[in-house]
DNA sequence: GCATTTAGTAAGGTAGCTTGACTATATGGC
DNA sequence: GCCATATAGTCAAGCTACCTTACTAAATGC
């Protein structure tokens, strides 16, 4: 009875259709075996230098939030084991995020995960697509890019 | 010192891009008079026929959302003043969420935001883009949305 | 005319942030 | 070397935008 009618906006299309791909890599990451995944989750993570680790301060600059808000989620990262604090050994004050195994074994996993949800649009809409798709949003990306000041 | 690095892949663009056009929605519609603005009250607000009004369980449909979450922020937009309530006359059980005039003119003024910021877009990327994202971004999405069941 | 379905409300909980106040360490000027 | 100030992180409390569970009231189907 209800016809959603979506609006056909350029506005509109980007944001549905990030939400598209987010839900999407949600999903594939819950069923891949990381049940507790979530989106803020995977941004932390990949705020992380898988090497040297990176500090609580960065990872929150990265992210444009708060380092409290950046301290919640890392206890619960580090309570379900994908990450640690370890001391910096530059600076007193400061703590390094680093990976556990477990840690570094999600990255792995998010990256075959996205990489088969872009082999799947493609297959849909190929390569060609792709290709074009990803330059515009690049330039459309930069030009609505906040000022880095 | 630290060097964010964003990745460059779709699905990063994808979700970045539709960031940042919701933020910019957000803050320019803050700006233009409506402090109390949020996206999911505009979502919310998008969902509710202009003329006849809509029911409470067909905007829960159209969003995905729990109807009792609806209330919630049907709630809020009728404390604040843009909706309002009155009863269905064909279901003595529904409730039409219908606007006022203050949120008839909400809705005027989301209209020209979200044009001026489309304009300024075209302004940086140029005309033809802006129709060729459109186009692509359309596919993406269609290809991603889920089975409609 | 009673069982089932549907529309909406009430109460409480959770995730993912925020602000404010605090401690510990570092740094730059004198 | 000492002090003022800035920086890294923590603790506590609160907020928004949802969700789940449990209900009431009205409509619908045999």
């Amino acid at each position: 009875m209800t016809i959603p009618t979506p609006p056909d906006h350029i506005g509109w299309l980007l944001v549905r259709a990030g939400q598209l791909w987010r839900d999407r890599f949600v999903a594939a990451m819950q069923a891949a075996g990381y049940p507790d995944f979530t989106l803020s989750r995977a941004n932390l993570l990949g705020s992380v230098d898988r090497y040297h680790g990176t500090r609580m301060v960065d990872i929150a600059a990265r992210l444009g939030m708060t380092k409290q808000a950046v301290g919640q989620i890392v206890d619960d990262l580090a309570a379900a084991g994908y990450l640690a604090r370890e001391a910096d050994a530059e600076d007193g004050r400061a703590k390094r995020v680093v990976y556990t195994a477990r840690g570094l074994a999600f990255l792995k996993t998010a990256d075959r995960v996205k990489g088969e949800i872009e082999a799947e649009l493609a297959g849909k809409v190929g390569e060609q697509t792709m290709g074009e798709l990803s330059d515009l949003l690049r330039d459309a990306a930069s030009a609505m890019e906040p000022p880095t000041s």
